[in-house]
DNA sequence: TCCAAAACAGGATGATCATCCTGTTTATAA
DNA sequence: TTATAAACAGGATGATCATCCTGTTTTGGA
């Protein structure tokens, strides 16, 4: 059977017979996991070789530094960490707060459920390595502004449907993420995710 | 001049010649500032020693590994920097509220003032070693507790004074302590103070 | 089929790090 | 004074770490 029947180079189908991509991929769930678990300068290349089975030559050669990978993972993962966790249910929710309240629920249900607390990626990476590289704390400082505009932007949806009048959405954004930041840490200090639902309680009746 | 006129050995005078308790008081005003400017794990002992002026048995001596260190710069100085930056202002403040606001102004000011943001103490090495060790942890969730406790402490004393009737005293303490966390996190990252202007008139138009 | 580049394998390397060890000095008590 | 322990000095040591280097295999296009 020949090859050329299908062929449309142009729209570079990627063929691979076995995993495609699936060292990278490999590489970068062990890091994500590793860097959230034990942070970055605990985690070693030579455990994640070992926890993804990959050589060094191979993770040489898709992050040619530890930098990299670290920049890798907070561009393609962390981030997306926000999106999924925050930016899409907010943006989906009947209005800001709402959206707000269903996440710090959602979160605190499942730390509830799962019995322990790792913190929010974006946050632990964060004090790691803000001032530790000016590349890190960018890529850092961009996901934090993003989370925030999310939840800005969704404030002045429900201003144009005439609600939320009194607020500024900056300001509530701010607030709603600072919150979520400081009680992840305490729930990650504490081992407890309780402080997660006195947090939302106290935004509720304040 | 004989030594035996003054001598009171029960009352342990510590006499000492030049600097008492120098050693060790140096090594801890440096590993203070470089857990604080770049985490545990980048602070190398060497570093250390080198910034204090001190030989590796001198350090060896005082702190015989360098989570004894940490330990002791977490109990004498973290600890430390959280009562006087927060727990005597609020016990000293006209009411929780107010408290919590003079101080949330008085950092604001000075991180503006200096130009940059190192972030909170206790929030910067609670990330770094809350999940790496069991003792770690203990001694940061302590401070953390006792934190939040004085602010609740003091709603129930206003309330005892007539106010703040319809406030939780322990979600308030959370909601404070967490929204100036979180702030700190994003201010840190942004090596920006003004989201903690945000938060505080979020906090107060809430 | 053939060739060039990418994708890996696996060990080498030099630097760094925390800890420990052997002395030497200093302070305290008897 | 003298004995004893604490307080230091400074180098040794073994482990660990990130990076690099030399090959080998695989892939995709001509």
């Amino acid at each position: 059977m020949s090859a050329e029947i299908a062929a449309q180079p142009a729209l570079r189908a990627r063929k691979r017979v076995n995993d495609p991509e699936g060292m990278r991929r490999k590489v970068l769930d062990v890091a994500e996991e590793s860097f959230q678990a034990r942070g970055y300068h605990a985690s070693s290349l030579g455990d994640l070789m070992a926890a993804a089975g990959v050589s060094g030559g191979a993770l040489h050669h898709h992050f040619p530094t530890k930098k990299a990978l670290a920049l890798a993972v907070i561009d393609e993962r962390v981030a997306a960490a926000v999106e999924e966790t925050w930016i899409v249910p907010v943006q989906a929710a009947a209005s800001a707060r709402e959206g707000v309240r269903a996440v710090f629920e959602a979160v605190a249900a499942q730390l509830e459920q799962q019995g322990f607390v790792r913190g929010c990626p974006l946050n632990n990476l964060a004090h790691e390595l803000s001032l530790a590289d000016p590349d890190f704390r960018a890529a850092l400082a961009g996901i934090f502004s993003a989370w925030r505009q999310a939840i800005a932007d969704k404030i002045s949806a429900d201003q144009r449907a005439g609600r939320e009048q009194g607020t500024d959405p900056q300001r509530f954004a701010a607030l709603a993420v600072a919150t979520y930041s400081g009680a992840m840490s305490m729930a990650k200090t504490a081992q407890d995710a309780t402080v997660l639902r006195d947090c939302l309680a106290a935004l509720g009746e304040a």
